[in-house]
Order: structure tokens, then C-alpha cells, then sequence
RNA sequence: GGUCGGUUCGUCUAACGGUUAGGACACAAGAUUUUCAUUCUUGUAAUAGGAGUUCGAUUCUCCUACCGACUACCA
């Protein structure tokens, strides 16, 4: 049988990486089993309906690299850019389609009319008035009101009113809904694929709703349910918040007869806040500093802005890559996986049963992994946008040689221009605080001499003929040779004098190397740095 | 409150009843270096508590504590 699993998110509001997560979890499973990874969106809540959250989620998904091979259509714009909408034509390949539940509406009353009729489910016309109000009593006497087998009996429902009242209430309001009628007195035997074995007595369950006629809308227990073993769905895999309803999908699949096809489960564990307590939430980004959601979400009601990983400078290989680990793990000691290579390493039964805090340094150190595994020109074609100075002075070539250099200084390409933009422009000021320990009359005099040195000396520079190589073993060392040799006959403390230069060049005494700069700047520059250096601090 | 789930270094985690409880991140120290960073070496640091089963429990059972999820005509 094939495998065919669902990731089915609700639209109200950007998927968190939580979200995310388990979409990865149904991807990487489906991948392996050689199946099918639907995405179905789960849209019955008209009441919380925000706009552009399907879109959200669908950019989110194919950033991670993780595109559903069902429920999805490919929509080519006139530029050749690719985005993606969710299926609502049939098609060979979505055979199920629509995939958006709103558009499956016509579909679900009658499966729970059918529960209704083989005695599984019962029209309910309680108004919310009228529970709300038995909820506020229940809870002044301390105690829980639920609707169940008990408490069935004393109200307005087709248990208790006669069949006449019924069929006129039915016809006549719309506030009535289909509730499912929990079995009294039995115990459900459930098996999860990541918890093992678990039981819950029907006694302590509630009558759930399962359809409204007030928006003719099922409700998520029934859709979810109905669709998924229309989908063929075999495998669930969702968040732990679903762990409390799921004796009652058991107890809905074995109302329907679907017992035979019924998918298998499994819960993975929530997504902890890094400090405190509580599952991860939208507030703790803002709060500690790093993104919850993949992208950047800006709410369209009150215009609130939520960082996202793709705008931090994440990569989405190092996105999906932690993301992997938060939760599951190989069982060696490899942590770092792309997207194919977790697909055949990926098991349900490696998923960890606990809940998972996030960890922001260990999400910087997977990115800067990443980044060290790039190449100098593709990290060059990346950092030009963020040039803050004239980006058309500088070559590609020039570009990927100073990332070559910096690339294990950074987490981020977003970082580059901080470590080096020495190299681009002269510093605008000099730390004071380095000013005062490094500008002594005798490391400026020295400093002096040095520039004397350089303005004698020729002193090799960068050129877009020249190859790492070039730049290795003679620039640098040709440079770095002539500096220290001189500084070394001299018998000058080389700490002293090049930290002197550094500041010149780059404004404190932190960052790269003397050599390095003289060679990426050019004799000129060097020069001017040094003359205005010595003039600042005179 | 009720139901269900969880608990190994600060964090993510490994250890199909037998290990000096391992790794990674972070942190600290040392080495290298013209500074910073990198790199290398080393170090600090954990089985929530209590009973039981067993020759032997991180691992199995029970109790307690703590944490979490759920408890809507939301998903």
C-alpha cells in the first residue's frame, strides 16, 4: 500500500516553526516510503479567516524546500517566477482535490447524518447562550460542566425531545449542530507510533460537535476525519495538542466502519519556550530575540511585524536542518544533514517523547555551517546587495576573495560588512578608548616610520588577475615579511605598532590582519589611512 | 479542578537491564596568532525524589514532585 501522509495546517495566522517542523517530519516520512506528502488546508473556522495565510504557508514550504506532491498546483508567472496555490481542480495529480476544506463543504453534512442515523451522533439544540451559561455555573461550584452521556439527558437534543420537535427545530433554526454521542462506559485502547500504547475511559470524554448549521460547516474532528480516510490517508503525524482528541478519532473512524483503513498516529512533542515555561509562542521571538516563524509575517489587521529565519539570514538548509534535530535524531552522532540526506536516515521511532526547548545559539551555529560551505563566489553574489558603500567599485572577483577571507569570522552573510568594511571604506572615527592605549608618542613615531616603509617598499595589492593562491603565498606573505621584519629588527613590541595601524585602518583595534588589509586597500590608501591616522591622534 | 502526556549536563540529545553515563551547542582554561576571530587541546557540568522488581536499574513497576498539552458551535 502506498504511504500517503498530510500536513494540514489551518490558515489563521503564519505557520510557526512548529508548524513547519511537522510539515518536515509527514515530508522527509513520505519521501522514504516512496509516497505521497499532501497538503490539505484545514480552513473550517470561518471566524478566523486571515488573509494571507495560505500564502504564507505555501511560501514557507517551498523555501524549506519541502513541496507537497499533492494538493498543490505550479503557477508560472510571466517572468518565469514559480509560486504555488492549492489545488481545487481535479487532476491525475490531485485526484482528491478540492484540497481546501471550505471548498469540501457540501460534503461533510451528510457523513454526520449518517452517524446520526446508525446511532452514533444526535442533533443538539443548545444554544451557546445556554452552555456558556451552564460552563459559568459549573465553574462557580468548582466543578466542570461537559456535555456527555450524563449530562445529555437533561438537554434540548434529539435524545431527549420528541421526533416531531426535532424535525421542526432542524427545519426551522440554524443554531442546532451534530454532536458526536461518546459510548458510556468503555475503554479505548490507542497505539501512537512515537508513545506506545495508551488508554482512556469514553466516561471522562465530551460530546463533541461535529457540524454546525449555523456556517453548514463541519468542525475540525469531523473534516479532519472524513477527509483524511477520503484522502487514504495512512499515516498521521501532528503535534501533540491533538494527543486528548485522538480516543475520540478513534471512537469517530469505528462510527464510520473505517476501523480497516485507519490511519496509524503520531504525536510529536511540542516546541518549548527557550527560557520559562509554555510551548513556544509568537511573543518569545520578539521577547528572546529570535524568529518563530520562517518568514516574515506582517499581521494585515494591526500592521505588527514578526521577524522571520529567511530575513535573519538564515539559510533554509540550516532552517530545516535544526529543525530536524529539534525533536528527532539520527542515533549517531552526524548532525549535520541536508534535506535528501534526512530522507533515508529519518525514522517516527527515533522522534523523542519530551518536549523540545529552542535554542537560539545552536540554531547561529548550524547557519554558519552552512555558510562555510559555500563557495567564496556564491557568498560574494550574496553580500554585494549589502555593500553599504558604491557597489559597482568593487569586482566580483574582489567581493569573493575578502568573503573567502571572513567567511569563518561570521555567522551570517548579514555580518560581513561589520567584519570587513575596512576593506571598502576608510574609517569615519577612531574608538577613543583605543585611541588612548595605542596612541603613545612612540608607537606614532613608530607608526610613522612604518608608513615610510610602505611608501618605499613595493607593496603588492589585490587584482582580479591574481587567484587565492597568489594571494596566499605571495601577497600576503611578501607584505607580512616585510612588516615584521622590520618591526622584528627594530625590536619594536609587534602588538604595539600593528594595533596602532589597525586602528588607523579601521577605526578600533579588533578585526582582521595588517597584511590582509594593505593588500585588499593598495598602497595608496594605505598610505592616506595612516597619514590622516597619525594626524587625528596628533 | 479533570483527562492525558512528559522528566539524563544550562540547552539539544546518546546509552535495544551491565559504559569511567557518550556527543553537540554554550561556557571556562591553555596553545597558535600582530589584535579579534578561526583552529587545536583540555576542563566544568546530568539520570527530579522515594519505594519496589533484579545479582545488577538512566532503562521495568508504583508513589510523590515538577513541567506541559487539552478541557469551544478554534484548529
Amino acid at each position: 500500500m502506498e504511504t500517503r501522509v498530510r500536513f494540514a495546517p489551518s490558515p489563521t495566522g503564519p505557520l510557526h516553526m512548529g508548524g513547519v517542523r511537522t510539515a518536515l517530519y509527514n515530508y522527509l516520512f513520505a519521501k522514504q516510503k516512496g509516497g505521497k506528502f499532501i497538503l490539505r488546508i484545514e480552513d473550517t473556522d470561518s471566524q478566523r479567516f486571515v488573509p494571507g495565510a495560505e500564502e504564507y504557508i505555501l511560501e514557507s514550504l517551498a523555501w524549506c524546500g519541502i513541496v507537497p506532491d499533492e494538493g498543490i498546483e505550479k503557477v508560472e508567472s510571466a517572468d518565469g517566477k514559480v509560486t504555488y496555490k492549492i489545488a481545487s481542480q481535479k487532476s491525475e495529480k490531485n485526484p482528491h482535490a478540492p484540497y481546501r476544506q471550505s471548498e469540501r463543504k457540501s460534503l461533510y453534512r451528510k457523513y454526520a447524518e449518517q452517524l446520526v442515523e446508525n446511532g452514533y451522533a444526535y442533533y443538539a439544540f443548545d444554544s451557546a447562550e445556554e452552555l456558556s451559561k451552564l460552563r459559568a455555573e459549573a465553574e462557580a461550584a468548582k466543578q466542570t460542566f461537559i456535555y456527555n452521556y450524563e449530562s445529555r439527558t437533561r438537554l434540548k437534543n434529539s435524545l431527549t425531545l420528541p421526533p416531531e420537535e426535532v424535525k421542526r427545530l432542524i427545519e426551522t433554526t440554524d443554531t442546532w449542530t451534530i454532536r458526536f454521542k461518546i459510548p458510556q462506559d468503555q475503554t479505548v485502547k490507542m497505539d501512537d507510533l512515537v508513545r506506545g500504547e495508551m488508554e482512556v475511559e469514553t466516561n471522562t470524554l465530551d460530546d463533541k460537535v461535529l457540524w454546525k448549521a449555523a456556517d453548514q460547516l463541519p468542525t475540525y474532528h469531523l473534516a479532519n476525519i472524513v477527509d483524511d480516510h477520503l484522502m487514504e490517508i495512512t499515516e498521521v503525524i501532528r503535534g501533540a495538542e491533538w494527543l486528548p482528541s485522538l480516543p475520540l478519532h478513534y471512537l469517530l473512524y469505528k462510527a464510520f466502519g473505517w476501523e480497516d483503513t485507519m490511519p496509524r498516529f503520531a504525536h510529536l512533542s511540542l516546541l518549548l519556550k527557550p527560557d520559562g515555561k509554555g510551548k513556544l509562542s509568537k511573543r518569545d521571538g520578539d521577547r528572546l530575540g529570535f524568529p518563530v516563524f520562517p518568514l516574515k509575517w506582517t499581521n494585515p489587521e494591526t500592521g505588527e511585524v514578526s521577524r522571520g529565519y529567511r530575513e535573519d539570514g538564515y539559510y533554509p538548509e540550516a532552517f530545516v536542518n535544526l529543525l530536524a534535530l529539534l525533536g528527532w535524531n539520527p542515533g549517531t552522532e552526524q548532525e549535520l544533514f541536508t534535506l535528501e540526506e534526512l530522507v533515508p536516515v529519518f525514522s517516527l521511532d527515533r522522534i523523542i517523547k519530551s518536549g523540545a526547548k529552542f535554542n537560539v545559539d545552536k540554531a547561529k551555529w548550524f547557519n554558519e555551517q552552512y555558510l562555510r560551505k559555500r563557495s567564496p563566489e556564491q557568498l560574494a553574489r550574496e553580500f554585494r546587495p549589502m555593500l553599504k558603500t558604491e557597489p559597482g567599485k568593487f569586482s566580483d572577483k574582489y567581493l569573493a576573495q575578502v568573503c573567502a577571507l571572513i567567511k569563518e569570522r561570521a555567522h551570517f552573510v548579514n555580518e560581513f560588512w561589520d567584519i570587513s568594511k575596512a576593506l571598502f571604506v576608510a574609517p569615519e572615527e577612531y574608538d577613543q578608548n583605543d585611541v588612548k592605549k595605542f596612541c603613545t608618542p612612540e608607537n606614532l613615531s613608530h607608526a610613522k616610520e612604518l608608513c615610510n616603509l610602505i611608501a618605499e617598499n613595493e607593496i603588492p595589492s589585490f587584482t582580479d588577475a591574481q587567484t587565492a593562491e597568489d594571494y596566499k603565498s605571495l601577497c600576503c606573505e611578501k607584505i607580512e615579511e616585510l612588516l615584521t621584519g622590520y618591526i622584528k629588527s627594530k625590536e619594536w613590541k609587534m602588538g604595539q605598532v600593528m594595533n596602532t595601524l589597525r586602528l588607523f585602518f579601521t577605526g578600533n583595534t579588533r578585526g582582521l590582519g595588517i597584511s590582509d588589509i594593505i593588500y585588499f586597500i593598495g598602497k595608496e590608501e594605505a598610505l592616506k589611512r595612516i597619514e590622516a591616522g597619525l594626524k587625528a591622534t596628533e
